[in-house]
DNA sequence: TTAACTGGACGCACCGTTGCGTATTATCGG
DNA sequence: CCGATAATACGCAACGGTGCGTCCAGTTAA
């Protein structure tokens, strides 16, 4: 028996490739296919991995894809909030930066993929929260500015960023064109 | 030839009885399944109407939720804004009708369900908007308080909107428990 | 020895389409 | 005015195709 505690399974260990081959897949075939036209056979396929390895470790593809979001092999790179010290400013930056990237040819349905996937699956749902950075990142520069005075000190934050990203999750949903004035007036919708 | 205009058809008319029965049993089924569990077999069934006469008139299951969506069989009786002059006070208390609407037993997976259809199809999510009553009942609110010199004349309303349901729909996503003061904290995020 | 792996097959549900028979309705010929 | 014809919608039934989730047999690795 090993020296260290816990009991030994014995057999084979579960393969760290086919974990990682499964999860990748499930990246590349979200990116390209979006995801209502993802599938298990079409991940196992994709990944090189028997159907029966899938299942022996998830439960449903929407289980495949909250991991892959942990994992960070779901979301192209994020954009940050800038910190100029202009709160306004700054959020109009990052919004700007977010419309651009949903813009970018591939990443039309980006956005809709994601909420699908929410809407389908608490777990997703969660975790969307966490891997969007929003909470983190975004709160963090909402109270920087709070504590600067710039906002009041009672301000809701969590809404706030709720009500931003919100209006920027619908602004998607809408498929409306891409105007220019978009993140200045989300902004100022919620800054006035 | 009729003396009206318009060149008339030959044959059978179409039949308004299996129009109406399709799109009262996506109604029903919507209801109680949700958007992902609807099908065009279930809805041929719960109708009592063949699948061909679906496929004759309807392109897919999102052109009849879109139908169906429009012809108001798709949601129960939407809270209004109320005017006491008190812009605050009115979105809080609508917020909050919200809140209530969708924790009634049975409509929990209600607007993932409607933000699911939205993801799927294009006009859906722009008839979503419409049906919600959302652009009109609300932004004509919103607009009185500008009016009334209690918000800023350069608000953008669309925007400002946009937001407020976006807060709401995100925090459906979240699943989070409804905590008494949500709807208070959401208007409040924007109105500060 | 035991468990994870691959590969293949199964029944099921739903898809979207097609063919067939029937009912309804406008148009045309007598 | 009336019967034949043509066009259309309907229900019923079946098709091939896809993906699901499960199962089994055989192989590989700790």
């Amino acid at each position: 028996m090993p020296a260290s505690a816990g009991v030994r399974r014995r057999g084979a260990v579960r393969s760290e490739e086919a974990r990682l081959a499964v999860l990748e897949a499930t990246g590349r075939l979200f990116a390209t296919q979006g995801y209502d036209h993802l599938t298990i056979e079409g991940i196992a396929a994709e990944a090189g991995v028997s159907k029966q390895t899938i299942y022996r470790w998830w439960s449903s593809k929407s289980a495949v894809v909250a991991d892959a979001l942990i994992e960070d092999l779901l979301l192209p790179d994020r954009p940050v909030v800038p910190d100029t010290g202009d709160i306004r400013a700054d959020l109009i930056a990052w919004m700007q930066d977010l419309l651009d990237l949903v813009a970018q040819p591939g990443n039309d349905g980006l956005v809709r993929s994601l909420v699908a996937a929410a809407c389908e699956s608490t777990d997703i749902g969660i975790r969307l929260n966490d891997a969007l950075g929003i909470t983190a990142t975004v709160s963090a520069r909402i109270e920087a500015a709070v504590a600067a005075g710039q906002l009041p000190a009672d301000l809701p934050v969590i809404e706030f960023v709720r009500a931003l990203v919100g209006g920027f999750v619908l602004h998607s949903l809408e498929r409306s064109e891409p105007a220019p004035e978009a993140a200045e007036r989300l902004v100022r919708a919620l800054l006035h």
